[in-house]
RNA sequence: GGUCCGGUAGCUCAGCUGGAUAGAGCAACAGCCUUCUAAGCUGUGGGUCUUGAGUUCGAAUCUCAACCGGAUCACCA
């Protein structure tokens, strides 16, 4: 049964007028007042004929007479406060606890197929925090849209090739000794990305030389020996010298097994693996197809451009005068085998929105050229991460690695649950899968908690604080249900299917009743929004009651049966309810912390 | 300068399809562990929702303008 179509029906009776959906719209009733939703009837004005005191007071006694799960109602200047029958609140707990799948609706085979793209990482540095972010938005985006019904393609597109590769794959070379991540007991993407450290700095102190041996900032970059030797090896790649191409070959998968490491540690995985070495070259032949349609021109040194003038927009370079092809002819590659593997209806692409300008182009690039996707082509953006004392900047050394700031996280887990005394019981398996659930839910909700549009602060101090709102408290609230769970069947309390719907709730009861009916919807806006963050901040909501009401009432003390076995379904329901919001955002629950 | 995004408590953030006295957490202060897990609960103090106009019975929320902050406007990716 649904109120608020209820509602509709009986001021459309009432007042013989048919009514739009969206005209009648009931809202959470504030905490100051009695009830749970509350109709504000200044909008009925017109067809009550009536003031607002009279309109409200009229549909409230209708409404009684009318609508048997309204049992109370009171007026409040302007607005109508309807109480809901317990019974009807009995009847809502009885129907979610019996959907194990609640909040989420069923993947039908025909659903429409939405890839997404995210991480996207550079095979020259190790994932850093800002990578996180992208990761624990993108995972968490898709198991959305799952549970919003769905198809979903995980993608990830590494940038594998250019100028920058060939910087490390030199200074490997010329300093490395043969280095591999196990001779230096590093993962693979650290022992790269600091031979691309070292590069930069033999580079500069190579530039520095020269400029005090009298030549300008410009003669010395184009008489810069490394850098010369690191653009004769990309010539080489790209004609596939064997020996270029294999040192390549071998560099990368050590980075592929670093990246594995890490996106294992987050949780995170892939249904498809693009690599930019496959795929700039496709965009290339597009972009040619385009320029025989007459969609781009070419100039005259031969370049290929597209004049976007008429959509607001300057015009872009495609190629260049020599035929390589840049980042926006290799995202259109990239799209066009995307669209040969999968019949995509819509694409996502996560990306930080330093990268606005970029996906508005491609956007109008990938339609002109004929893709049905690229319209609606969606640009998931977010905001970058910052840290108390200002941006992260790779030249000054504040960037914080992902893998040692997960490192830190359970670490600061496990030393916060061993003053705690919480990990006694365990064995050392428990107490370690313990301080990893936690201490990655720290970091995931603490991320995922914010508006993806904004700018964030990531305080590492405060996110390890497991006070207030933050994932390990929520943890925490799901592990103490499950241990009153574990007590009651110890009692041999057994749950029935099917609660009676006499028991008299209390208001506290009715409220988080109210709450977890919510979740469904909650589900929906965050796939419409595309916001994890909604879920976070609910899911909060929810747990703040909860906490509330265990302190305020005893469940498994409760005198009566009848309400203790209701307690017991409802603290049931709430943990489950957790336990799905909390998988949306890609983080899991611990049985007992 | 053009375009896009943000500006809410000392700090980090909710709230934004217009509704009642603007909410949490952190930090500060005061209580609560013979208790189903105290990683908790209760209370106190803290606000010109950047500013100004407009629309409206009613604006943190919508419109316009200004100010501040960020991103972007590369033959980098």
């Amino acid at each position: 049964m649904n109120i608020q179509l209820s509602v509709k029906n009986a001021i459309e009776t009432l007042y013989g007028q048919e009514l739009s959906d969206n005209f009648v719209q009931l809202q959470q009733t504030k905490k100051e007042f009695e009830g749970h939703l509350t109709l504000v009837v200044f909008s009925l004005l017109k067809i009550s004929k009536k003031n607002p005191e009279q309109t409200a007071e009229e549909i409230g006694a209708y409404l009684i007479d009318h609508v048997p799960a309204i049992a109370k109602y009171n007026v409040i200047k302007g607005f109508l406060n309807l109480s809901i029958a317990s019974s009807y609140w009995l009847d809502t707990l009885n129907t979610i606890v019996n959907r194990p799948d609640y909040g989420a609706t069923p993947v039908a085979p025909e659903a429409p197929l939405v890839m997404i793209e995210y991480s996207s990482p550079n095979t020259n540095k190790p994932l850093h925090l800002g990578h996180i972010r992208n990761n624990l938005l993108g995972y968490s985006l898709a198991e959305i849209l799952k549970a919003n019904g769905y198809r979903v393609v995980k993608t990830n597109i590494v940038n594998d090739r250019g100028i920058h590769i060939c910087k490390s794959m030199l200074a490997w070379q010329k300093w490395g000794n043969g280095a591999t991540p196990e001779s230096a007991g590093k993962k693979g993407d650290h022992l790269i990305g600091d031979f691309y450290v070292l590069f930069d700095r033999k580079h500069k102190e190579e530039l520095k030389q020269l400029q005090s041996s009298g030549l300008s900032e410009k003669e010395a970059e184009a008489a810069s020996g490394l850098m010369n030797e690191a653009r004769e090896m990309l010539r080489k790649w790209e004609a596939g010298d064997l020996e270029t191409v294999a040192l390549w070959e071998k560099m990368n998968s050590w980075v592929y097994a670093g990246f594995d490491v890490t996106y294992k540690a987050l949780g995170v995985d892939f249904d498809k693996i693009y690599y930019e070495s496959q795929t700039y070259l496709e965009g290339k032949e597009k972009v040619l197809e385009g320029l025989s349609k007459g969609v781009f021109y070419r100039q005259e040194d031969g370049s290929v451009w597209a004049d976007l003038t008429a959509d607001g927009l300057d015009s872009k370079l495609l190629l260049r005068a020599d035929g390589t092809s840049v980042y926006m002819t290799q995202d259109i590659g990239t799209a066009k085998l995307r669209f040969d593997d999968y019949p995509v209806n819509r694409m996502v692409y996560v990306v930080g929105n330093e990268q606005n300008y970029h996906f508005q182009v491609l956007s109008l690039l990938l339609d002109k050229l004929g893709f049905e996707f690229g319209k609606g082509l969606v640009h998931f953006s977010y905001g970058m991460v910052e840290l108390p004392e200002g941006k992260m900047k790779s030249r000054e050394g504040t960037v914080v690695d992902a893998d040692d700031l997960i490192a830190g996280m359970i670490d600061t887990a496990r030393e916060t649950s061993e003053e705690l005394g919480k990990l006694d019981q365990c064995t050392k398996e428990e107490a370690d899968q313990i301080a990893r659930i936690v201490g990655l839910g720290a970091l995931k909700y603490f991320i995922l908690k914010v508006d993806p549009r904004k700018n964030m602060v990531f305080n590492p101090k405060e996110s390890i604080d497991f006070n207030g709102n933050t994932g390990p408290f929520i943890q925490y609230t799901y592990a103490r249900i499950q241990s009153v769970l574990r007590k009651a069947t110890e009692l041999s309390i057994v749950l029935p299917e099917v609660l009676p719907t006499t028991i008299p709730l209390n208001e506290k009861e009715q409220n988080l009743i109210q709450l977890v009916s919510d979740f469904e919807t909650v589900v929906r806006e965050a796939g419409e929004s595309y916001s994890p963050a909604l879920i976070a901040n609910y899911i909060y909501e929810l747990v703040k009651e909860y906490n509330q009401f265990y302190h305020d009432y005893s469940i498994l003390r409760e005198e009566k049966t009848e309400v203790k076995i209701f307690r017991l379904v409802l603290s049931k329901t709430i943990g489950s309810v957790i336990k799905t919001g909390f998988g949306l955002l890609g983080i899991e629950v611990p049985e007992r912390m």
